[in-house]
DNA sequence: TCTCAAACTTACTAATGGTAAGTTAATTTT
DNA sequence: AAAATTAACTTACCATTAGTAAGTTTGAGA
């Protein structure tokens, strides 16, 4: 018999829609993917774009989306310099970051 | 001078992306919408179609939906019996839902 | 009238997030 | 070359949010 789960996310994000917006969801998620979208980023970078957000946030979410398979880390030639970027995976959210844009904009006159 | 605020959402949630997000991705808030999204249910209604989801966090969900304007409550003649169904602005979330569908799907050939 | 169901509400514990300070190695400044 | 600074974390602690379960109120049905 299988240990029950309860609601830990045990099969990939991805597998339903539950899961999917459940991760992305998580807090600062959103922009953390949001600031990636246009190319990698170091972590300084990522944070001095996303006012508000600490470090320690910024590490969890970062290595979330590492685990999913939507980012990768680089480090760079010494160990004080890492680089971000989205995978095929972590870009195709790029769809959903625009609708959610479209709806904020229409959102004005609804 | 006024109050600082600090990360309260004091303006509308769609006033720009990382509101938007922040408030679609709470916690159970993405299967509430989804569950409203094919005509105006009952409580206990979107309760049965949500597995796990704890009464104080469907209330919760839902009294955020209304002071948001993305669904209306109706009292049906008794007092025990409500109705919940999306707005127009709720409605029109119809498209950021589908993206993310899209998107679970594709993931598995990523 | 007695029981049951709907739609909450309350109380309490567990998990997640916020804030701030500390760490380590590599630069940069003096 | 020593001192200060920066990058990228990590740790610790408190606050907020979520999970679980039991209780409340009104109305409907047997």
């Amino acid at each position: 018999m299988d240990t029950p789960e309860k609601h830990e996310l045990v099969a990939p994000i991805c597998s339903n829609f539950h899961n999917t917006i459940e991760f992305i969801g998580r807090r600062w998620m959103g922009v953390v993917v949001y600031s990636l979208m246009d190319g990698p980023k170091r972590f300084h970078e990522i944070s001095a774009n996303i006012p508000g957000i600490s470090d320690r946030l910024l590490t969890e979410r970062l290595n979330e989306l590492i685990k999913e398979g939507l980012a990768t880390k680089t480090q760079l030639v010494s160990s004080t310099k890492s680089e971000y970027k989205l995978t095929p995976k972590g870009l195709a959210l790029k769809e959903v970051i625009a609708a959610i844009h479209n709806w904020t904009d229409q959102c004005r006159t609804l």
